[in-house]
DNA sequence: CGTATCTTCGTGGGCGAACACGGAGGGCAG
DNA sequence: CTGCCCTCCGTGTTCGCCCACGAAGATACG
């Protein structure tokens, strides 16, 4: 009865690893229980059991059923994210959605996304969010760091505290993070060039346009403003192309208008513009108000209003980053981290992925 | 105790979905064997408690914990799938991977993914392996269908069995199958020559390659080409580019240089040249051979040897499509519909992903 | 040699759902 | 009134795993 067990789970063992704690109990001659405390380091076990099972765990090649182990722990898990609150149509809208199909996805592993958000444009709302985070004692955190100091001081609490965090859309290098999700934003800088400038055969101007953050300018937008520079220095465009700044604001869109007016009645031959942030539709829509449609443009992300001008052929490439999958495979990380107990890997670069007009459509089609 | 009961709920319901077949019993006032016969339409229900159960159901807002009924179903699933054989390297193996990932992934639900291979130059193989596939009786069929009419056959006998079947990477309209997954081909065809043919600012001369399948040509190239054609025609290019057809075969190297040497004596413009199955390393191969690098070169898929040469800057642009994802989500879908009960739609077109040297490594690194 | 203490380990109940089994109650014929 | 069938529905077992409880064996000490 015995080696016919045997027998049969070695036949199996290739095709089916279907194999369950009864059967390695059976198989070292121990207890279920025993098997128990050993794949979960429980201790009490004599040094010969621990020995026995670890080998039969080893040959039988022993995975659990993590449905089955969700099901029957009662262990609850909270983990909190926090980025920037947000409005309708802007990039952090895609990242609720990828941390939200996480939480729908992860409930049945115990398993509570809680979603926090702070102003983007004020440092005290970060801190005292983060406060409140920390005295809450989640089990992990996922946060875009967007204020540095801020974000490392809160960071060190994390780790005194033994709670592992994850970066997401820009890391911190000097502290010890879980995972990071985001874009190599310095090559997809670099990408945006050689798409934008490679088709443009003469001489020409460029506007390069700014937008300031009160306070600091991102990590993100200053990463892909070098490798913009990086491309024209490598192909020595600096006299081909005329780069012109230009500073635009957040909120008077009557100014930002006027501003770009003028740069077209003081430059002539201007040929191409780029955004380093996700709000090209603005530009987009000035150069339509201003007749300069011609201007070939590119910029960064999937807001709603970005792809509409896509596909109105008013902005020829939109560079994305997959943020709502940064988002779900940051949490979907930290269950394989701490339930699934599963190797994951830290620094995860997305694809820079290029949308034209042509491809928009399925892209989004696949995406839901 | 009751109101109590009812009260936890109501107050859980936006937050946690976790209402258990017991809870809908309790707040239906019958019990859980009545509630699992409404859930599965197992009939032997009275009209009042199957309205009762229904609506209470429908207010709690219930989702079956699908890892608990795994568990406890002793149905299992068997889906065969079936492509052609290949040899490492090539497109195929993509698609191995996403069903090798599928097994694993839902081994769990008591499914088991079973690969099937045909040889895609003999539609007797097809025929062959198909026969087997019917007489093993599975519940679920993926496949490819290279050969339009045998597939139909086999198809419809699918069909009358109550096996439902999926295409991955083309399809055929008439038949009714359950999904299919794959690429938009006469877009892709016609992203193809925007990539190509827009960069080129004067006129030029472009070699189009063909390669024969024995037999018939893939839809897939087909539509390529006719994609290809199409940008042409809409901007009237074809003045500007004079398409050059070379018709390489599938197994003597040295004709193929040969043949394209030729090419190259005979014309003495050609500035692109572009592929419409996957195999565009091997016109690389051979340019690069007879000094001429400087040929803009597109192709598809990312097979090894492409991508090599695509990070070599000999290939200028990729077109890909995923096919790890095809087969995995074709698995995944067939479990939503025949275990999980879930909504799935039924053409599902693929991203066509545009990649150039600069973003080709972080697309291979995310999708490991 | 009996008893207390510690180490090691087996057993049983429960997680949420599927499903088989059989019991309760009503209707109807004998 | 009894016996039988039919409709409707509750109960109990099972899936693989977790974990609390407490039993058995080993060791130490009076």
């Amino acid at each position: 009865m015995c080696e016919h067990g045997i027998i049969v789970y070695v036949e199996m063992r290739e095709i089916n690893p279907k194999i369950r704690i009864k059967d390695i109990a059976e198989l070292a001659g121990v207890s279920e229980g025993t098997v128990d405390r050993v794949l979960h380091q429980r201790g009490d076990v004599s040094e010969k059991s621990k020995l026995a099972v670890t080998k039969v765990l080893e040959e039988m090649n022993y995975t659990p059923n993590l449905f089955a182990r969700s099901l029957a722990s009662k262990k609850q898990y909270r983990f909190v994210c926090l980025y920037p609150m947000h409005q309708p149509g802007e990039y952090w809208e895609n990242v609720d959605k990828g941390f939200d199909l996480a939480a729908i996805d992860f409930i049945h592993h115990n398993v509570h996304v809680e979603k926090r958000w702070f102003n983007q444009f004020d440092s005290n709302s970060f801190i005292a969010v983060s406060n409140e985070v920390l005295s809450s004692e989640p089990d992990a955190v996922a946060l875009s760091p967007i204020f540095r100091e801020e974000t490392i001081e809160f960071t060190n609490e994390l780790t005194k505290r033994d709670i592992p965090f994850s970066f997401i859309d820009s890391q911190i290098d000097d502290v010890d993070f879980l995972t990071y999700y985001g874009q190599n934003s310095f090559k997809s800088g670099y990408i945006a060039a050689k798409l934008l400038l490679s088709e443009l055969s003469e001489k020409a101007q460029i506007l390069v346009i700014r937008t300031h953050r009160k306070g600091s300018a991102s990590n993100q937008t200053l990463a892909r403003n070098k490798g913009f520079m990086q491309y024209i220095n490598e192909f020595n465009l600096q006299e081909k192309f005329e780069l012109i700044n230009v500073e635009l604001n957040n909120d008077d869109e009557n100014a930002n208008l006027q501003t770009l007016k003028e740069k077209f009645n003081t430059y002539t031959n201007i040929k191409g513009a780029i955004t380093f942030n996700s709000k090209v539709y603005r530009l987009a829509m000035h150069l339509a108000a201003l007749d300069h449609a011609d201007v070939r443009l590119i910029g960064y992300d999937l807001l709603e209003k970005n792809i509409s001008y896509l596909k109105q052929d008013v902005v020829s490439y939109l560079i994305a980053q997959r943020p709502d999958k940064q988002a779900y495979f940051t949490v979907r990380d930290m269950c394989r981290e701490l339930i699934f107990k599963q190797e994951i890997r830290k620094i995860n670069y997305v694809p820079i992925d290029i949308l034209i007009k042509e491809n928009i459509e399925d892209y989004m089609y696949f995406t839901e």
